[in-house]
DNA sequence: TCTGGGGTCCTAGGACCC
DNA sequence: TCTGGGGTCCTAGGACCC
């Protein structure tokens, strides 16, 4: 093929129905057979469908419950995340033995700069035919690749080129490509402000492009505003960069009925903090604030947070924190999700912390709940299950496993 | 149909300082 | 006595992305 994509030097790589690919890869009999991956809970919402599935219009996202309705005959398949994650890394060496400038920006994509790999490895059309090749043999995934002169067009030209495919925007192309797009297609344009543009008349890129700054300043902020008139007009200079260090570091749960029992949720609370204080000591950070969240049986969904003098990683503190933000809410609603995130950042050593050594007293109890959780699975001690008698269940919603 | 869990970024208002 | 503007930090809420 004869394209010259010597002005396309940004690529995007994304997986094929990343996760459902990977449980596919066990499962060769159920390819060509609609395939979603969810948890097997009542509340849970589908993380991948296979292309077969798509057909039926499920999505990733939607309700599982919808997904069925839509497609009685999907197979549900649990998701093994240590799984995805060990053929994430795979996948992101590849990308790493022809530049070193691959930005990941989830598990299953990343950008990556090849201006510099070209010498060695050939053109960007060359380099995205030998990644999607190589990806293929060492995995067996497929997945699809953009290049283009920006990131944001490199993106849009993968997700065009799905699935196990290939498409190059030459920078000359740019706007010719972009301007026929919807403005739903546009990276920051989601359900509200794609409908506030419609409601304007602008329905395309191009349409977006022709808007007056201070309109869509007034539509979507003033920093959104200005985003969207460039990417609109194919500006975007953001560089491929390598990663950077975290912002914040949560954890959040749906319980599979709502709970009002405070010391339920005070318990959580600590279990979560608990995981949170681990992972910021195996990254050897420590933060400052702390968060909770909290979404009622109505959907209404609030944060409380408060920052420290002291940062820390010790789960007890961030515990401690976060319940008397939970208690200084009064009587509530009852509760359908609640979650711990700690924000502020920063590396270990820095500056003045609370750090783990510190804090032995906490040691014990944080082992005990490692403990509860290995031995019984994490579900056992989730209040949910502890609410739920196994004879409330009803009928399993497991599928067969054909 | 009834809405996950991991995040990032932006806005707006108030406190406080100069 | 009243009034200012800029800057920074903090908190709450919400849109958005994968």
């Amino acid at each position: 093929m004869d394209v010259d994509s010597s002005t396309a030097p940004i690529l995007h790589m994304d997986l094929d129905a990343f996760f459902a690919s990977v449980e596919l890869l066990d499962r060769p009999e159920l390819v060509d057979r609609p395939v979603v991956v969810a948890h097997d809970s009542a509340r849970s919402v589908v993380t991948a469908a296979n292309y077969p599935a798509r057909k039926f219009g499920v999505r990733s996202a939607i309700p599982l419950s919808r997904a069925l309705q839509l497609c009685p005959s999907a197979i549900v398949l649990q998701p093994h995340f240590e799984k995805y994650r060990h053929y994430s890394r795979e996948v992101m060496s590849i990308l790493e033995s022809v530049t070193p400038l691959v930005e990941r920006m989830s598990i299953d994509e990343a950008f990556m700069d090849v201006s510099g790999a070209v010498r060695q490895f050939g053109s960007p059309f060359e380099i995205a035919t030998q990644i999607r090749a190589e990806v293929s043999a060492q995995t067996g995934l497929t997945c699809s690749i953009g290049a283009a002169a920006t990131k944001f067009v490199a993106k849009l030209a993968s997700g065009r080129a799905k699935p196990d495919g290939l498409l190059v925007v030459p920078a000359a192309e740019t706007l010719e490509f972009l301007h026929p797009l919807p403005v739903g297609s546009l990276w920051g344009v989601g359900a509200v402000t794609e409908k506030s543009l419609l409601g304007r008349g602008i329905h395309t890129i191009g349409d977006l492009a022709q808007t007056p700054l201070q309109v869509l300043r007034r539509v979507v902020g003033d920093a959104g505003g200005r985003k969207l008139h460039e990417l609109a007009n194919g500006i975007d200079p953001r560089p491929v960069t390598r990663e950077t260090i975290e912002k914040s570091i949560g954890h959040e749960v749906t319980f599979e009925v709502d709970i009002s029992d405070p010391a339920i949720l005070r318990r959580e609370l600590l279990r979560q903090s608990v995981k949170v204080g681990r992972r910021l000591r195996e990254s050897g950070l420590v933060g400052r604030t702390i968060a909770i969240k909290v979404r009622f049986d109505d959907f209404t969904t609030i944060a409380r947070s408060r920052t420290l003098d002291e940062a820390t990683q010790v789960g007890r503190r961030i515990a401690d924190e976060a319940v008397a933000l939970f208690e200084a809410l009064g009587r509530l609603k009852p509760v359908r999700l609640i979650g711990v995130r700690v924000e502020n950042l920063a590396e270990a050593g820095s500056g003045s912390a609370l750090l783990w050594d510190e804090d032995e007293d906490w040691r014990g109890a944080e082992r005990a709940i490692d403990e509860v959780e290995e031995r019984f699975g994490v579900d056992s001690i989730k209040p949910a299950s502890l609410l739920r008698p196994a004879a409330e269940l009803g009928p399993s919603k497991r599928r067969p496993q054909a």
